[in-house]
DNA sequence: TGAATAACTGAACAAGCGTTCAGATCAAAG
DNA sequence: CTTTGATCTGAACGCTTGTTCAGTTATTCA
């Protein structure tokens, strides 16, 4: 059964999505034609209308359960430790999450202007919400004495930039594991929030 | 005049050109039609043909012209002092050069995937180029003790995110000057390069 | 086996696409 | 005033787009 009777809103078919991830990931939402989608399942066009009510609810639904299962995942690890560990957790988090959904990622990223104004403005609050987990990390850490920071907003546009960019160069089976890269930039964003040398 | 009898190779017409990228910049090469570009421009859609080979050539001038200037201007102020001063230039300067032309640099980010392989090719190398620039300094910069870095490479690629990533927010007559912006960015940079404490 | 419903096809729709080109229009030069 | 060449129009080209839908096939359940 691709849907109950007379419903698109719930979750749009494994394979739709699938094939929909990959194809706006590598050649952009825009660029991506219905039939291509379809071809890709092994369909024709007018099948994928079983699943998905228009092209753009099926950009929708990849960008809003992308940032759910960010938002989710965060929730279901974020410790309670000291400033430092959390923040050593969030950085170790953020660069691990991202690296395992690349696809997704990507299409969060490039394709937030291809967004109707109403379904731009929920995926703009979730990625509001996600800056201000890493934000209040940063601000409690700063008032502790923990971090020495001149703004703490700029703080967390820079580090969620500078751990994003991992995406754009990181290939498994590359130079580096991906635990070497977390370790890589824990120290950048360690320095970078003035946290203090590395411990010995 | 639009152009030498028999060529396109010159320099495109300034308004074609300013049409194309503020309407790439806003909407995706994918997304724009000429028909589109023409209306900005104040023509019939044939008129761009004297300025302009195709669309994939619009799309390729506009970035190799952005990568060209990013060189040149970076080339024309790269300075001479020590490891410190030649890093606090570099982010200066690449903060300044990006925000001055936010709809080049979108462009520049986001559009590569649109650009038939030959001309990627082209785009990639001359990136690259800009990337050694950063990479030198910090590679010369660690082997004289200047910089604490476990990896030249993913510093230079952490510092080019991040410092980038100001055009992503940075809107003019908000909160904070651009000379302020580039103050707090620099102190992030060299804490994230282990570059000492902030010198009273 | 037969009935019901889910899953899908294949053709059609109006609209828009990049690009070409014969001809109209305009500006400057002789 | 005529000629020349740049500049641009407006229509046309073949093709693709997102989306709909009547009709066909496949699956499930009794």
């Amino acid at each position: 059964m691709a849907r109950k009777t007379g419903s698109h809103s719930e979750i749009t078919g494994p394979k739709v999505r699938d094939a929909a991830l990959s194809l706006f990931a590598r050649h952009g939402f825009a660029a991506v034609s219905m039939r291509q989608i379809a071809g890709e399942v092994g369909v024709q066009a007018g099948a994928l209308y079983l699943y998905t009510k228009d092209k753009q609810s099926l950009l929708f639904d990849l960008m809003k359960t992308h940032m759910d299962e960010l938002l989710a995942a965060w929730d279901a690890v974020a410790p309670m430790g000291d400033h430092l560990a959390q923040l050593e957790a969030f950085t170790r988090f953020h660069i691990r999450f991202h690296l395992d959904r690349p696809d997704a990622v990507f299409i969060a990223y490039m394709e937030l202007r291809n967004l109707t104004p109403d379904n731009f403005a929920v995926i703009e609050a979730l990625r509001r919400r996600y800056e201000d987990k890493l934000e209040g990390i940063l601000r409690d850490g700063a008032q502790a004495g923990a971090f020495t920071l001149p703004d703490t907003k700029l703080a967390t546009l820079a580090v969620i930039a500078m751990l994003t960019g991992v995406n754009t160069w990181y290939r498994e089976g590359g130079r580096l594991s991906a635990d070497r890269v977390e370790e890589i930039y824990w120290n950048m964003v360690r320095g970078a929030v003035g946290a203090g040398p590395i411990p010995s």
